[in-house]
DNA sequence: AATTTCATGTGACATTGTGTCATAAAGATA
DNA sequence: TATCTTTATGACACAATGTCACATGAAATT
């Protein structure tokens, strides 16, 4: 977490040091980004980063947080939207961010971002479906859901369930990425995992 | 890949090598482990270490290939051993893993292989459910797979298919030790995850 | 045996980046 | 004004990287 020297920061100051971690994570992954790079970008002596964040890591997954944030959000009002049918609300947040990543805003950030994401990153991800954090808060989310369709006797079931969902979700998101597949395509290929989880991988008797 | 001079080595030297890589790469996750301790540990001048291997990540991936190689060859007995039943094949490599885990041999290689999984890395281990390269070798791992009780009526969905239960197989093993579950637990886990996935997570109607 | 050629070995070096720390400046409180 | 707390600053010690000019050695050629 930056430290809160960060968050008491003039408005501007803040958004110029935001723009210039924008900047530098999205002309290189984690492993390459400099904090040199920032400081210089941001116009900001040396110690000052270090006034407001930890280390590299700690801004990265401040910009990363900002942009869970914005997912989650988005991902609720799907949900609404349909009703808490899980599988509509999550290909309309496909869909979404596929879109977001053609536009081409920050594509370069998270590109860096989903080529190179780890477990610990992944699970603030997935922590879009399941709620804030792990298994403990697994709740809000959860009321939203409509299980009348789920296949699933219990909450740890809906648990398990929901991971799987987002795991799959995230894949097909990087394999786009990764492989650089047509807008079309991805939808395609996620449509035709998301059928299989549906309806399961063993054929019904 | 390691270049040629690293295969020319005696092979004593090689052994020697490989056993300073992992013990660096134990010690560190790629992005803090350092070449100048690997080179101190082998006992060879620093320039040599860049004879052999392009840089720290040809060195790391280089590993890691042995490991998923080791790890191929033992699924291809499974799915033998259980006559290409996918998911008994499935369930018995996650177990075998997982008690190689708990051995401890490098057991700290595998931690920080795993904890800091990219995208990358997970394609190679992911090629162990589906062949050697990507969607064009897919052949040789598809003729062993019992096709009788899949739900799949194609080629392009039973590719689907694995990559599914490729990452999750993979994110369960991830879980157990991001989050030092028990044997038990993680398996327990991964076996309700592939129920859900074998009968659907839709309910059957 | 002498010489050339090619593959490999070697470690000093320039460069880049990191995190810290002593000190300065600014702001708040009284 | 004096004092205390928070923030700003940039020089510095340290560590790691990748390269390069040169050394060694072992075969091949004369």
């Amino acid at each position: 977490m930056p430290k809160q020297t960060f968050y008491n920061l003039p408005d501007d100051k803040k958004q110029i040091l935001i723009q210039a971690l924008e900047e530098e994570f999205s002309r290189a992954p984690l492993f390459h980004a400099s904090i040199s790079n920032i400081v210089k970008s941001a116009d900001i002596p040396r110690g000052s980063f270090y006034q407001y964040f930890e280390g590299k890591e700690d801004a990265y997954f401040y910009l990363i947080s900002r942009q869970v944030e914005s997912s989650k959000k988005l991902f609720i009002t799907c949900l609404m939207k349909y009703d808490g049918d899980l599988f509509h609300a999550v290909t309309e947040l496909f869909k979404q961010i596929v879109e977001e990543l053609s536009k081409g805003d920050h594509i370069n950030f998270l590109k860096n971002v989903f080529l190179n994401m780890t477990h610990e990153i992944e699970n603030k991800f997935t922590r879009i479906f399941n709620g804030n954090d792990s298994r403990g808060q697994f709740c809000k989310m959860n009321a939203l859901i409509n299980k009348d369709n789920l296949n699933v006797s219990n909450e740890n079931e809906l648990y398990h369930l929901v991971q799987i969902i987002g795991t799959i979700t995230i894949r097909n998101l990087i394999e786009k990425i990764a492989q650089e597949l047509s807008s079309e395509t991805a939808m395609n290929n996620f449509h035709i995992e998301l059928t299989l989880l549906k309806e399961g991988l063993y054929k019904r008797s």
